[in-house]
DNA sequence: GTGATCGGTGTTAGCGCTAACATGCGGTCG
DNA sequence: CGACCGCATGTTAGCGCTAACACCGATCAC
């Protein structure tokens, strides 16, 4: 069980002299090949265990030509929902017997992604999963026609080329339905960066929602994740209620966006669920501590980390799998509520 | 400058040939060596670039030992803390020509650290990085004498084992500073886990400030970093001031619990800063947008990637480096005022 | 009974690279 | 002017492993 300290390096003949077989047969057990005898299996399994034998990586990669390693490109690692991300799909890669190698790019270019995707190649990873590519660097990713399955996880869109997802259309819709059935005449959205296909599957979510309810659909207004663009949505929104338009429902891409526009909004002396109705995306740990704690849409992490993990399995094998994409929960919390009263006269819904 | 398409694997004398010299000497111009004539070293490097080569990293791990990859173990990546510094220190290891191998601890326990890097010895990794090591880990991480340098961040305490972190204790000090500065006779704190040193160094900077201001030093209230603790400790203190303790400054371990506190206080009609101030620790993007904004203590996480990585760097080299902490710094938002004006007699400090 | 087959094992070659040694050439020095 | 040195380059060996093939004894079909 354990290493005898850190002597000389120990290889696969130490084994073999040791259970008395030749590396062959050892090489054999390890790669659990048939056509090894039930009891030269055993003996040689013990002296791996009595010695602490750990086959030797790089040897083994440049034989087969495969590290058994993914390698993870991301942009904005700092966000709630790529740490998860990648919590999920570490832990479904070392399940399924593979190392993640990460790159954080600094910029969400072409060139960079390029860059990253080369450098993985150099470093020989069995596959390259991509999250929450950006255009151009998703562009960048096939043009580059690497030697090595690309995924793309949470980057819907085209079928080219494969990909797995949070459900974010069915999420975004889930967001609406319930501010709609709360008796609200129509949905206002803020957005994320227009060249993430999340945020577009959102508006797609959003827009389909409000156009199966009959509602009409205002035009949207452009965040890009942080919550200082949602404050200045908030802002906006807030002058516009001012100023007497009907706005009573609000649904954003994310929920540090929706921390910004409740701000903004607070400051104005509006507040949640009285004067407006808010629901964001994500459910971060904060949400629930939010002012007022707040509505949202939950995506299951760890599951999208499996299914990455098994389509990048898959893809290796050779397969063409189109997994389902990963569904979302909406968590209703007290951000949101009945349709205002407004100051002059009354007209609610009941 | 293009690869030539994925046909057969690119290898050294390939390049060897279209230069008109032997691998080796490609193997020099690759490797940096001295005696390479110029004109040859240019010809080498012309060739590399046509044909878009790149050495295969396992055949040169397998006769060189070396990897130059750096693993990194962590628990809770899904904390703004560990995030930002899985970022810095890729940067500054992919800067530094080392890729970075991953792994998230599924529970921070001596077993799953002493697995980790067992599986990182077995990848053949250069370094381990292991940040935020909690004491158990840390002490298996120690005793399973891995053949590889091993640098903990964001893990001071001994001075045995080589580590690097942001001055914890400094920045805990610099926010019970500006609460005392505002006039506030004490500082309440409610910690982080117990078993953190982050914690344990933020409760030592926090003491050692109020006692060299001569204030006295209330017990903590023990948190878990997250925001339902804060809140928890929040419900406890509000109640503590409606019963008419003199409680008028709160330092937080982390952000996510100011959040939480400050929803407790405000459900029980207490605000920041008119009833109470409030200063948190590590500056997560949303804190400006917290009700009301939070004044916190700021990491530098790129530099404390940038020295854990010279520190492995350094280790890998065979030499004893003991880096200076990483500097925070005090960010002033408006959860901290002046002391307030008990609801009886007027008593204040202005 | 004899050739074909098959399961278990050993032997050999070679993955792509770097280290060590070998070679050859021009210049320096006694 | 020959011994010597240092530089630029080539040749060879081998890192630790797996794939391919060789081999041998036992079983099987006819």
């Amino acid at each position: 069980m354990e290493p005898e300290g850190a002597s000389r390096a120990l290889v696969m003949s130490d084994v073999a002299a040791r259970a008395g077989v030749s590396h062959q047969t050892v090489s054999r057990v390890i790669n659990g090949h048939r056509n090894v005898a039930p009891h030269t299996r055993e003996r040689v399994e013990q002296a791996i265990r009595e010695l602490g034998y750990r086959p030797n990586t790089a040897a083994r990669a440049l034989v087969t030509g495969s590290t058994r390693t993914i390698g993870f490109v991301t942009v904005n690692i700092n966000q709630y929902g790529p740490a998860q991300t990648l919590v999920g799909l570490e832990q479904a890669a070392r399940t399924a017997g593979y190392s993640l190698s990460v790159t954080v790019l600094d910029e969400a270019t072409a060139e960079a992604m390029r860059d990253a995707v080369d450098r993985f190649v150099a470093q020989s990873v069995d596959a390259v999963v991509a999250l929450g590519t950006y255009d151009d660097a998703s562009e960048a990713l096939h043009a580059l026609d690497a030697p090595v399955p690309l995924v793309a996880v949470q980057s819907g869109g085209s079928s080219e080329w494969p990909a797995v997802g949070v459900d974010q259309v069915a999420g975004a819709r889930l967001a609406t339905r319930h501010l709609l059935d709360l008796g609200h005449r129509t949905v206002h959205h803020v957005t994320g960066p227009a060249d993430s296909q999340e945020a577009r599957d959102r508006i797609e979510g959003w827009r389909a929602e409000l156009l199966a309810a009959g509602a009409s659909v205002p035009p949207y207004l452009r965040g890009d994740w942080t919550p200082s663009s949602g404050h200045a949505a908030g802002k906006q929104l807030a002058a516009r209620v001012r100023a007497g338009e009907e706005i009573t429902a609000v649904f954003l891409a994310n929920d540090q966006m929706a921390l910004g526009l409740l701000a903004a909004f607070h400051e104005e002396g509006l507040d949640a669920p009285r004067d407006i109705s808010v629901v964001g995306f994500d459910d971060l740990p904060e949400a629930p501590y939010f002012t007022p704690p707040l509505t949202t849409v939950r995506q299951d992490f760890a599951e999208l980390g499996r299914r990455g993990v098994q389509l990048v399995l898959g893809r290796i094998a050779g397969q063409d799998l189109h997994p389902d994409p990963v569904p979302a929960a909406l968590l209703v919390r007290s951000s949101t509520g009945p349709v205002p009263v407004p100051v002059g006269a009354a007209r609610g819904v009941g």
